[in-house]
RNA sequence: GGAGCCGUGGUGUAGUCUGGUAAACAUGCCGGCCUGUCAAGCCGGAGAUCGCGGGUUCAAUUCCCGUCGGCUCCGCCA
């Protein structure tokens, strides 16, 4: 290599004018004037105009007109101001360009397959199948770097507070309960299989009864469960443990945590201590565990004025054990009965039976309901729902899970369709105080809410045997703007607890030992209190970056069917290599490939 | 496992509902001219059997069925 590289392409300013430089990076368009040819140069830093003039050039000029977009080049050349009309206010550079004296061709390129600029609208297909030159966009390399700078500030923070940065197996063992695992077979033992980690729960835990007392893990972790636009089957959490602490304390250190990475990342403060809500209480006011709180909308009830009603849905629906909820869409009172057919459509998909809807007049309420409410009960839904002139309330009934669920959905969709989230606002919040368990229909049997190393809360304890699904946990779940970011608990540390919990899930004595021994032998040997957390890191990075997709933060993402379109995997393997890992796929019929 | 949307020169789209000269526009690409452009300009040119397979029809990019790929959602994700 010739031409050495001392600049990056971006930051040349006019402070730069009349220094000899030598920049190298991508073309990014030419300008062929004839006997003056402009070519734009892009590094990671930005785009520079360099200027070559045939009479200054001759001796290479022939090569400059074969260059062309996405070649690979380096310039050596004196940086010159521009005059006054050939200023570029557009260019970060635009005040200076490069007056060539010579060029390095490092390599042609072919015409690529879509521009490589920001804001792009080609199809996915093809960004991911040639993910190179679209983490090659500006935009794509910017986000790679606002990644790292996550990572490194994120060690940084925890580093500072004391943490350990431990790595744990990646080819561990499968275990019951959570997601599906992704398996490697043992060559070494035959029929036997290692899982990818789901998450590094169980080795965190021994880390505490190790001593480390304060560890953290930048880890990767795997699932094999269907994706969707936040969800990858591999990806990344910040995941962390300490002993001898609270739930409190471990909330008040994330909260430094995202605090420190907005400000020294995005430059934006941000002011903990998050407001705290119960998991109760955010399913009734919000009708959601993970409430978007950047606009009001409350939810509220109307099951006792509903059963005094002559309205048989509403009726039944109280007294077979349900509820009647609703809410007030503010200013939502001019909606057609189309619109309101729409929302109607909408939560029927669901699963509601209907939607109840009455819409504030001046003189009362215009509405289907008007014959079954006497105007006493009308008068305290007007209470209840702070309804003014030109609001519409809408009702859900039924279960009250569902009811609430229902209505949670139906108040986000509602603020976003009316525009109520301001943006670049930013509200995180914590809910705690989760049920520990949840009765699966299907299965038939109780499971985790949060996972089987979650402790109950002490006061609850005696619960456990009486009223299981009564019982709340130490579970706390980071909320930042609706979406899930972060979840931890303070975990079980004593063997009989944690052995009782593994009974209630419908675990035997013999499936505890065999798959859990480990776990439940080290908490005989002396284990600490302890708790921790851990955050989707790339959920965080794309909400931070205001991305709709994880796919945007993660360098080499997968395709919705779980494929990389770049390499072709997962793909089939040589039958010899089977062989040697002592397996053979048994294919459905319907799955036969050729 | 289920539902919806999408697939037309390299790229982005139009045409498809209402079948009819095998396809239009922009951009990119190639060649020529051009010494101040930065979405350079002007002139010329090449480039698509309309994702794939089957069916209906005198005739299919267009209608029907299937299939593959991408995206979104539900189920699933302790």
């Amino acid at each position: 290599m010739g031409l050495q590289k001392n600049r990056g392409c971006g930051l040349l300013t006019k402070d730069n004018t009349g220094e000899r430089v030598t920049i190298a990076g991508w073309v990014q368009g030419r300008r062929d004037h004839g006997g003056l040819i402009f070519l734009d140069v892009r590094d990671r830093t930005g785009i520079v105009q360099v200027v070559f003039d045939q009479e200054k050039s001759k001796s290479f000029f022939d090569q400059v007109e074969k260059i062309r977009p996405e070649y690979v080049i380096a310039v050596e050349g004196s940086v010159i101001p521009r005059s006054r009309e050939a200023v570029n206010p557009k260019l970060k550079t635009g005040e200076i360009e490069i007056s060539a004296d010579a060029l390095e061709i490092f390599n042609p390129s072919l015409t690529p397959p879509f521009y490589i600029e920001d804001g792009i609208d080609t199809d996915e297909n093809l960004r991911l199948r040639y993910r190179y030159l679209d983490l090659r966009r500006p935009e794509m390399l910017e986000l790679m770097h606002f990644r790292h700078k996550i990572l490194l500030e994120t060690r940084k923070y925890l580093d500072k507070e004391g943490f350990w940065e431990i790595e744990t197996p990646m080819l561990t063992r499968s275990t019951p309960e959570g997601a599906r695992d992704y398996l490697v077979p043992s060559r070494i033992s035959p029929g036997s299989f290692f899982a990818l980690p789901q998450s590094p729960q169980l080795f965190k835990q021994l880390l505490m009864v190790s001593g480390v007392e304060k560890y953290f893990q930048i880890a990767r972790c795997f699932r094999d469960e269907d994706l969707r636009a936040d969800r990858q089957p591999e990806f990344t959490q910040i995941d962390l443990e300490l002993s001898f602490s609270t739930r409190e304390k471990i909330m008040a250190i994330m909260e430094g945590l995202v605090r420190h990475l907005f400000l020294q990342v995005c430059g934006e403060e941000i002011n903990p201590p998050f407001k705290v809500l119960s998991y109760q209480e955010a399913m009734d006011r919000f009708g959601s565990d993970r409430p978007d709180t950047r606009f009001a909308m409350e939810l509220f009830d109307v099951s006792e004025i509903a059963a005094k009603c002559q309205f048989r849905v509403f009726q039944n629906a109280v007294t077979s054990g349900g509820v009647v909820r609703g809410l007030n869409a503010k200013k939502c009172g001019h909606y057609s009965r189309k619109e309101i057919d729409d929302l109607t459509a909408l939560v029927k998909s669901w699963g509601a039976q209907g939607l109840g809807w009455m819409i504030v007049t001046g003189d009362g309420f215009k509405t289907p309901l008007a014959k079954f409410f006497d105007p006493v009960l009308l008068d305290q839904i007007r209470e209840i729902a702070d309804a003014r002139e030109g609001d519409l309330l809408l009702f859900i009934a039924g279960d009250k899970e569902k009811a609430l669920d229902i209505l949670g959905q139906l108040r986000v969709h509602l603020g976003q369709r009316e525009g109520l989230v301001s943006p670049g606002e930013k509200k995180f919040l914590w809910v705690i105080d989760f049920p520990l368990l949840a009765y699966d229909k299907e299965g038939k049997r109780l499971t985790s809410v949060h996972h089987p190393f979650t402790a109950p809360l002490e006061e609850d304890r005696p619960l456990l045997a009486s009223d299981p699904l009564n019982v709340r946990s130490q579970a706390y779940d980071l909320v930042y703007n609706g979406v899930e970011v972060a979840g931890g608990s303070i975990r079980i540390h004593r063997k009989d607890i944690q052995e009782e919990i593994f009974a209630l899930l419908g675990l035997t004595p013999a499936d505890i030992e065999e798959k859990f021994g480990f776990l439940l032998g080290a908490f005989q040997y002396g284990a600490p209190p302890h708790g921790g957390l851990a955050f989707g890191l790339d959920r965080l990075i794309m909400l931070m970056a205001g991305r709709k997709s994880i796919r945007d933060v993660i360098a080499f993402p997968k395709t919705a069917a779980g494929n990389c379109l770049l390499t072709g995997a997962p793909a089939p393997v040589f039958a010899g290599q089977l062989a040697e890992l002592h397996i053979s796929p048994v294919l459905r019929e319907d799955k036969k490939k050729g």
